[in-house]
DNA sequence: CCAATATAACGTACGCCGTACAGAGTTTCA
DNA sequence: TGAAACTCTGTACGGCGTACGTTATATTGG
């Protein structure tokens, strides 16, 4: 199963992305408030995982039953939208002179905040949250490229190919660290284990620049830190390229 | 839950990769065979999407008992191994004279097979499946940049900048397809309904260039082909910065 | 030809999940 | 002082992956 955010009724989820509810008048006073729920849910995803985040943990880690969670929050895929939205606010606006560095710090707090919760990079953004958070960020993302020349859309696109590849870098290196975590064996041992295994089924000579490359990217860099170092290369490598288009102009 | 590959013995799940599974001597005929609950897997999956692929609905298409499937396949974690690997097979090498049109076959080539298979995109690869076809694919793909004077890990770099790159923007083109699919509303209406909603809690001034922007996007490409549009941008950037490595050499 | 043995197929069961639904308790307003 | 609005909870349903034990079937060694 995978977690959609953007599932459930519009209006509901945004009047709670926004925060606009008004305190009800009648009944019991409200133990919890949806800011705890996401809050708690945070924190368990970050330390456990998504797969562990579920309604009746939530519910444990805050001391009331199941379904109570329900009277805050319509259901798992709003919390999702609320999870994803306060998470992108811990990104900072880029303040720097040039669009280079801008979209750099940009580029660098995407990965910093991919790796600070895995758990973003788990969920299938069906529509995206529109919360004061998101919305907040592809605004200081395009004030990054702004006045250099670029029409409306180059800009929008400038700024999706910067932060996807981030969010991409990201995946595979927090994947890395995961495989370690599950199967508790470093590359190199994991390695070990399956080169024995694997020789006598594959021909080495069919393969040649795989063998060769494969091993040589394996013994210069281990995988604690090759994710680092592609996200590096390929971070240089399109920004190159989107020199190469505002020179253009 | 996610789906996760690589998750069983390494041992067994190579054997199944590169099919050398001995014919048993005794017991029963198989009726199956791991290769037809691949099929039936995949073709579950294309049709159905991946929360649908369950070891109780590829029984049923195969008028078999769940348990059954065990008997061919550890666990579902090494059957998604094997649909992985059997995707990959449909890649074709890239055929061309400059190494630009190469690395643009194996962007386009991608692009249409996370397409063809969606599901794709949602497994997370935990260690990678080290079947035929993987490691064909990084063959065909390092022989696209070979004798350019790059170093070994330029070129690994450089293949998983652009493979890595055709998968995040497919990941965008499918998830944009099925937010229509889910939720019956195109990019048009969906924003028609939420606008309403949305305008008195987010005030535009606040936005100016969020709100500029989005709106020339919105207005310039339907959903349909904004997706299209951001893999060319992006590919054709990449390959610039790409290009300016390797006049450097 | 007949056991012994290896394999295939199946039924049952466990502990998870999200959440629909109905009811009980609590606070506020007319 | 009801009635209405609201919170909170227990139960239940249908799904999931798969561990385990049993039965049926085919081959092999004696």
């Amino acid at each position: 199963m995978t977690e959609y955010s953007g599932g459930g009724d519009p209006r509901r989820t945004l009047e709670l992305l926004w925060g606009v509810r008004e305190r009800p008048r009648r009944g019991p006073k409200p133990r919890l408030t949806a800011e705890e729920i996401v809050r708690a849910a945070i924190a368990l995803a970050d330390a456990e995982g998504l797969d562990a985040l579920s309604m009746r943990r939530i519910a444990d880690e805050l001391g009331v039953s199941p379904m109570s969670i329900y009277t805050y929050v319509p259901g798992k895929a709003e919390l999702i939208d609320l999870m994803v939205d306060r998470a992108f606010g811990e990104l900072t606006p880029p303040d720097a002179d040039t669009w280079r560095a801008r979209l750099e710090h940009i580029a660098r707090d995407d990965w910093a905040l991919y790796h600070r919760h895995p758990w973003l990079l788990r969920i299938t953004t069906v529509r995206p949250p529109l919360g004061p958070n998101s919305v907040g960020k592809y605004e200081f993302e395009l004030r990054a490229v702004d006045g250099l020349g670029l029409t409306d859309l180059e800009m929008d696109s400038v700024v999706a190919l910067v932060t996807g590849f981030a969010e991409s870098a990201a995946r595979v290196s927090v994947n890395a660290a995961e495989a370690e975590r599950r199967s508790g064996m470093t590359d190199a041992q994991w390695w070990e284990t399956v080169a024995p295994v694997l020789a006598p089924l594959m021909d080495e000579a069919d393969y040649p620049l795989g063998s060769r490359v494969g091993k040589a990217a394996g013994q210069e860099y281990d995988a604690a830190v090759a994710p680092g170092r592609a996200f590096e290369f390929g971070l240089a490598r399109i920004l190159d390229g989107i020199e190469v288009l505002i020179s253009s102009r």
